[in-house]
DNA sequence: ACCTGAACACCGTTCAAGT
DNA sequence: ACCTGAACACCGTTCAAGT
């Protein structure tokens, strides 16, 4: 059925479509599902015919993180500097939670993309934008580090597991077993302290939308207050 | 010669001893060098030896997470809680300093393990000690995220590079180049702004303990402000 | 000129054969 | 019983042979 292989051969390859059908592919497998070869079956290729598209696989890693922070929302316009900047970090974390193998790959990856660099430009700009000297500017951006683009910088990180199911599978939060509470007594307080006065959180497991926002909010105030006594670097009033 | 042989088989195969050699190895030439073959050679082994004693490759990367975490130094008795967290964290930035790999590695494994909890479960009890509510400790856990261990959390960090040459690569910062200042001209102003009036640093590239320093003291400054408000989730007092 | 199958130099790990 | 060589099922990428 000849037709039928036209069908499958579908629209011409091209960098746009094998960067999304890798992205795809890292989203609903796991980063570790992505291999060249797979990515190439995926797209019913033989897998020497990405290379025409990509130079290699750290060329298409680059290219799936700028898709990535392609679907970052653009600055909001006529908003003071604290809401932009939290809005729009607030937006990189829902993209970032869409894609889970994205702060592994980029902090993996050790050069700044275009589209990143484009991001982190415009994220300077509104706090220049905002009234901070460009001293201040700079140590605020390293302060920030990657929690800017939306990392929530856990030490052990749930949604980052590399699950084949992706978004089907809910994890419900495994109690931490007798014997490490025992030996961790301090550990086990506090996951039990964690939003017991709130409904929707049965105690175990934390909320991870507040504790981003609460760590969020923690630094802008701090940074808020370092711009008002007009910090310098080489002159920190107290 | 019988004894050139016996010389070189050396002390017996130990978990031990294949921990600190592959600890070493990737020290010594990247992360990307270690693979259980490259390991094996190293220790003048088959590289199926080495599975009499770690199960497999995650196994053996966890308990390299482990030998460079006991390397952080104990926390110090009588000290206020601020000063004691704060020594604790510079502690382990050091130690990660001299391990360049163990960031990604430990993000990469999603489990704690044992030296890590004990670690973790050490800094809320100083926090608990410090007039901390469990519930407040919770929250700050989280908010130091990964900074906890001494992650600097640069979205592209130069020392996480995994050269080949470890510590005999100075790296000179690159300047950036013309075409991308043009591009973001508010990351080349913020590039310039660096300590400028700092004579160690020539203008160019960051003071990496700076900003390390800098965010820890602005989270550890909001942290303080918290706890002297009493500060809980369910009523934030502003 | 373009495309692509086979090949190369690696992996982690299984397994059966050897001692 | 222990140890280990060969083998298996993968990688990313090179390269030469085919169209």
């Amino acid at each position: 059925m000849p037709e039928q292989a036209e069908t499958l051969r579908r629209t011409p390859l091209s960098r746009d479509r094998i960067l999304r059908a890798a992205v795809a592919l890292a989203d609903g497998a796991g980063i570790e599902s992505l291999s060249m070869r797979n990515l190439a079956q995926e797209l019913g290729v033989v897998p020497m015919a990405l290379y025409k598209h990509v130079a290699n696989k750290d060329e298409l890693l680059d290219g799936m993180i700028d898709v990535v922070v392609g679907e970052i929302d653009p600055p909001e316009p006529d908003v003071d500097w604290k809401n932009a900047v939290r809005r729009r970090i607030l937006s990189a974390r829902q993209v970032l939670r869409r894609h889970p193998w994205a702060p592994l790959a980029i902090e993996s990856r050790n050069m700044a993309t275009p589209a990143i660099l484009a991001y982190l430009n415009s994220m300077v700009g509104t706090f220049r934008a905002g009234g901070f000297s460009a001293d201040l500017a700079h140590h605020v951006m390293h302060a920030m580090g990657s929690r800017i683009l939306g990392f929530s910088q856990e030490l052990f990180d749930a949604s980052r597991r590399a699950g084949r199911s992706g978004a089907t599978d809910p994890e419900p939060p495994a109690p931490l077993p007798p014997e490490i509470a025992a030996r961790f007594p301090h550990l086990a307080e506090i996951a039990m302290a964690a939003s017991h006065d709130d409904a929707s959180v049965v105690g175990q497991g934390c909320d991870d939308q507040f504790e981003f926002e609460f760590a969020l909010d923690l630094l802008l105030d701090g940074i808020e207050r370092l711009r008002q006594q007009g910090w310098t670097s080489s002159h920190r009033p107290r």
